[in-house]
DNA sequence: CGGTTTTGACCAGCGC
DNA sequence: GCGCTGGTCAAAACCG
């Protein structure tokens, strides 16, 4: 957004300057109509004058239309100019009003996220001699002591992790375990429960935090089985989307590391490792789909230890929304507890669009986020995604959450641009026991869901108020639909017909109105909002996104702890 | 020359 | 125990 500020005039005298600019730029053809333009002009206004008079060739007249026709476009491009300058410079204004809004608040959240940390660090010790004190009772997580990592994780934040899991760890039930450690590197307590009174610690100072040098790692690698508990039990968020690349552009620095042809897919996967700090433990794997080689599916792991490109905040922030969805979903993932109805599904729906079928991806949960729009290939996407239970699962079945835009199967804009930089916006944080979704919030999405909408022509407004309810009841899903949304904005803005300005204006009044609902901290919003927004913006929904997302997800993170109530419901 | 990619080897987990 | 498979390592090759 800095970057879209620094280049966006903001006086009269940058617009002439601009407008300047432009016409030097046209070309040298340009150049000489323009003298010609005003040559002929001299001559209008001097009809009797003898240069009028010599314009007796048929040619010389057709020359002058033209001249008089190309001056009145060029008039024309320096008006429309003038005025699309105007509107960017207001434009301009409502960003820089935003970005102070949402700087000033992020900074007071920070401020509030680190006291909290600190009170959490003095309960844990009490925690942990309440808990040492009362064995047979089940631990009271404190709201402080869930994990509140997405994305990035911080000493302090693995500190607390390992508190939580460790506060966890007394507790019967496997389900909820895995649940109340949340985030995308939460580590799901896969092993033994001999192993993993042993290796606990020992995890959490260790690859779920930051990888650890090449050397460490080999020898930790062979001599025990660290890692390979760190990386079963680390979330995983697959994301498929049409890109004829040979990976997607998410913003991120990766090195690839290995390559591997897997069973059932004559493509072979890579595997990336995240270069942007040396000690990134974030890994992907980039495999095409066997069934349909435009689509790459890649799959990341972990998280990342460092602020993120721009770039790469969407994707970030989409994946760890969702695992964090995901995760919350395998903690309540027994259908009697809370009839969770979407995004579970069995391996074999899973392999319609292949999936790994490993021995780790077994292990470890994955959801996956369905960026296409290819009903014939992944029909799972559209219904069985969001069907009943299957009677049987592995332990953390591939879980997936349909995006796919009805119009675009273009990657996301935010994805394929190239990589700006680093933004001064720190990779956000969240607390992922607030986003499971309630029966209504999930039900909701299930009916406005396109595959979904048992009446294809429902009104924009029904939908607008449906996708409002449900995004206003759940905070890390407004990231996720924030976050999909703006791909769809991104791809409405790259085609550009008439249709799609369409989807992105609905796109940008719903961005819109997630910031807004962030701002304002309201529980509801009518569709009169929307209504209201319809001529608003005339801005791009990636710079909103930028704005709304780390905005949505801090909110998250200091929701009441209400949420890590339903969690052991 | 430093960083990245390629590629064969190695290791661990799982199923039979 | 053996074979299969996925994941990772590391030396060599490649590239800017």
């Amino acid at each position: 957004m800095e970057v879209l500020l620094m280049k966006m005039p903001t006086t009269d005298a940058d617009i002439a300057q601009a407008i300047a600019c432009h016409q030097e730029d046209c070309s040298p053809e340009d150049k000489k109509i323009e003298n010609r333009r005003k040559l002929h002009e001299n001559a209008d206004l001097n009809p009797s004058s003898p240069s009028h008079e010599d314009l007796v060739d048929s040619k010389e007249v057709d020359v002058c239309i033209k001249c008089s026709l190309t001056s009145l476009i060029h008039e024309d491009e320096l008006e429309s100019a003038k005025a699309e300058m105007g509107e960017v410079m207001e434009e301009n204004e409502r960003l820089k009003k935003m970005l102070e809004k949402i700087q000033d608040n992020y900074k007071s959240l920070q401020l509030s996220f680190f006291e909290i940390l600190q009170h959490g660090a003095v309960k844990k010790s009490k925690c942990s001699s309440i808990s040492s004190d009362h064995n047979d009772e089940p631990v009271v997580v404190e709201p402080e002591l869930v994990s509140l990592s997405l994305g990035r994780t911080t000493p302090m934040e693995s500190v607390k992790d390992e508190k939580t899991t460790s506060s966890i760890k007394s507790k019967d039930d496997p389900e909820i375990k895995a649940g109340l450690t949340l985030g995308l590197d939460s580590k799901f307590q896969m092993s033994s429960p001999k192993k993993r009174s042993e290796d606990q610690v020992k995890e959490d100072d260790g690859a779920a935090e930051t990888w650890p040098p090449n050397k460490i790692q080999k020898t930790r690698s062979r001599n025990g089985d660290e890692d390979q508990q760190n990386h079963v039990k680390r979330a995983r968020v697959s994301v498929r989307a049409r890109c004829d690349a040979p990976t997607m552009n998410d913003g991120c620095q990766w090195r690839k590391y290995g390559q591997k042809i897997s069973k059932g897919n004559p493509c072979p996967r890579a595997y990336y490792r995240c270069t942007v700090t040396s000690g990134c433990p974030v890994r992907k794997q980039v495999q095409r789909c066997a069934e349909d080689m435009s689509i790459l599916i890649t799959t990341y792991e972990g998280n990342h230890n460092h602020p993120l490109p721009v770039s790469a905040t969407a994707m970030a922030s989409t994946t760890s929304a969702a695992a964090s969805m995901m995760l919350s979903g395998s903690s309540t993932s027994q259908p009697g507890l809370n009839g969770l109805n979407f995004s579970h599904h069995d391996n074999s729906t899973a392999r319609q669009f292949y999936l790994p079928n490993s021995t780790s991806s077994s292990l470890s949960p994955t959801i996956t986020l369905d960026l296409t729009s290819s009903p014939s290939h992944s029909p799972s996407s559209s219904s069985n995604y969001f069907n009943s239970f299957p009677t049987s699962f592995p332990r953390f079945p591939p879980t997936s959450l349909n995006f796919s835009s009805s119009e675009s199967n273009i990657l996301p804009a935010v994805w394929g641009n190239g990589y700006p930089g680093y933004g001064t916006v720190p990779y956000y944080q969240t607390k992922p026991g607030n986003s499971i979704l309630g029966n209504e919030s999930q039900n909701q999405i299930y009916q406005s869901l396109p595959g979904n909408n048992q009446q294809g022509g429902a009104s924009q407004q029904s939908l607008t108020e449906t996708l409002t309810k449900v995004i206003t009841s759940d905070p890390s899903f407004r990231s996720v639909i924030a976050a999909a949304i703006s791909s769809m904005v991104c791809n409405s803005a790259k085609s550009g017909d008439q249709t799609d300005q369409k989807a992105q204006h609905f796109g940008q009044k719903l961005m819109q109105a997630i910031v807004s609902q962030n701002e304002k901290g309201q529980s509801s919003c009518s569709s009169s909002y929307f209504n209201g927004l319809a001529s608003s913006s005339s801005q791009t929904g990636s710079s909103l996104l930028q704005s709304s997302l780390p905005f949505s997800i801090l909110n998250s993170a200091f929701k009441p702890a209400s949420d890590g109530k339903e969690l052991k419901k």
